[in-house]
DNA sequence: ATGAAAGCGCTAACAT
DNA sequence: ATGTTAGCGCTTTCAT
């Protein structure tokens, strides 16, 4: 009984002013001495006791509606099952609470209805947002450009460039895939493609073909995988069935090349022997032995670093160039393709061809 | 020159305030326009006609702070590529949205230092907190517990029982798996575990061994793979290589299981028939034809569906029981180990062991 | 049905 | 160095 009183505030966490009292100043002090304020080494001191003894902690909340910031950084992205998302997905945090921002995810899945997520990323007034191929990216990119909210579009570009945005320099990826494969022999190349909308999978995919070309060699054949593991190992078995099989099969992604791969050895046929694979992401697993998948490396590190340096500046103040950064990748060269000459090795070993 | 007043708005969100005077009616107005509460058919049009001009949204921070709920609930996870988690984390999102809350993603890596995340986590006012085998799990479940924000930890559970929990039965599994071992006749059998402080590898492992004693056969070989990929294929390096190699390794995870079967491949063993590996969680990945991974699989989604209804409930008031519960997974049977008499087959075509 | 006013927990001038 | 005051954008009595 005589502890109701006392009970029920533990129902509310502590304010300023709570802590305020105890230490036997004013709020603002409290303010103050958690933000690095102007206050005596005594009432910094009395203001911290009570702090800790009411485990008071300054409400974000609050503050973000004074300061106008939220320390809120939204990322959206479709889906989690490309393997390629986790690990930017790991990156981006990382940075982030580095830097002390808070990542609000937003898996978008299949959504084509863009108000709801338009009321949430804008109603929590998010300092700043980053659209990881996003089903809705192009349009979402926009809406929030002009709410004033910096949103940078990354791996996937808006092809009207709406929008910022950070990529691997794909052109220069798939050409350089094109290379490798004609260097090492190969006379009858395939593609397997996303979906038509990513400007990811066009331009990878463009330049490869137009090198093959270039080359004074045919079109490749082109089959969509549609971005998914199915999509892909169907595109294979139907590549490897035909009665002049491809000697070479671009993936422009790690899931889908790691889909070929298995379809291939369904098939009967030794990935980098009587097929070469080869696809784009350097996912992690592409490195698991099973697969030695050779595939073109995106510099994960440096687009995130972009992409959140970027981002820093724009809520800092200085406006967001509307400007698309390509960063060229590496080709990493495994055992899932032929090889031509001229592989070379890093420090760490590790083998990659820059012909 | 003229333009230049409006052009300073428009830097600024547009406020409720804004949308009234438009709108020619009073905040309190707009506010109900905005929260089904009474508002005449003409002024909801005229308030909504207003809104849509100035693209005017709610701003949930403010919104926030009146209600006392944020709409946020955090998710703290160690790290993304052990593939379990991505797919957690994309469920986990999916139930969320469609009840209307957002996800705040931390990954705390190794972090051992509480304070930070504390901060972070009870700074925010989030409505509820998963903790999904945080490192710095128990700890913090206590600490947000007692500053009574509804906290329940996911997979790992407390061993103290300071915290609600959801998890598989893994004991079951562990069981179970040794039940279909010694069922597949197999004689000596190890395990790879995870790190010691984790619930679910000494749950998983120590069912497993006493199964396997109970039957009247020696303990099996334990060997950490610490839960890492590298760990995992030194463990089973280490296991064939011995003189007398075992016909069976269970790890305690997908993650390892799928390193193991690559070790025992580059030993020149064929999973299934050389040595049987047995796996627990069921990633996707268990299921590609490369692996066909033996594994009990997590029921993730009842798992995600009962932290989010027991943490909505709690939102909604009611206390949340310090309880853990823990539900029954299925052994999904593949290739990776020899198959005992007795597997069904479900209406997918999944085969699974029930025995 | 609608508006006025108070207040959520904080920060930021402005005094002193 | 410290307190007072006035908001930030919203919701929520309480009148009317």
């Amino acid at each position: 009984m005589k502890r109701a009183a006392s009970q029920n505030r533990v129902l509310k966490a502590p304010t300023g002013s709570d802590v305020a009292r105890v230490a036997g100043v004013s709020k603002s002090a409290v303010s103050r001495a958690f933000n690095g304020g102007l206050v005596s080494e005594d009432a910094r001191a009395r203001i911290l006791e009570a702090a800790r003894l009411l485990k008071y902690r300054p409400s974000l909340t609050a503050r973000s509606l004074t300061t106008n910031k939220s320390g809120l950084i939204g990322v959206a992205i479709t889906r989690l099952d490309n393997h390629f998302y986790p690990e930017v997905v790991e990156h981006i945090s990382e940075r982030l609470r580095e830097e002390k921002y808070r990542l609000v995810l937003f898996i978008t899945r299949g959504e084509t209805d863009l108000e709801p997520v338009l009321d949430e990323l804008l109603g929590y007034r998010l300092d700043g947002i980053v659209l990881a191929s996003s089903s809705l990216a192009g349009q979402l990119a926009a809406e929030c450009a002009q709410s004033n909210v910096p949103v940078i579009m990354f791996n996937n570009i808006d092809f009207e460039n709406r929008a910022p945005g950070v990529t691997t320099d794909n052109a220069a990826g798939g050409s350089q895939i094109a290379r490798f494969l004609l260097a090492g022999d190969h006379r009858r190349c395939a593609v397997i493609t996303g979906v038509a909308e990513s400007s990811t999978s066009t331009e990878r995919s463009k330049a490869f073909n137009e090198t093959i070309m270039a080359a004074g060699f045919p079109p490749p054949l082109v089959l969509s995988g549609d971005y998914s593991f199915e999509g892909a190992t169907q595109a294979t078995r139907q590549l490897l069935a035909s009665a002049t099989p491809p000697d070479a099969i671009f993936c422009v992604n790690d899931h889908m090349a790691l889909a070929a791969v298995q379809a291939a050895a369904a098939a009967g046929k030794t990935p980098g022997r009587d097929v070469s694979i080869v696809g784009f992401d350097n996912v992690n697993i592409a490195s698991w032995p099973t697969f030695s998948l050779t595939t073109y490396a995106q510099p994960t590190r440096q687009m995130t670093d972009d992409v959140i340096n970027r981002l820093l500046k724009a809520i800092d103040g200085h406006p967001l160039a509307n400007e698309t950064i390509r960063i060229p990748g590496r080709l990493i060269v495994r055992d899932s393709a032929r090889k031509p000459a001229g592989v070379k090795s890093d420090a760490h070993g590790t083998e990659y061809w820059d012909g």
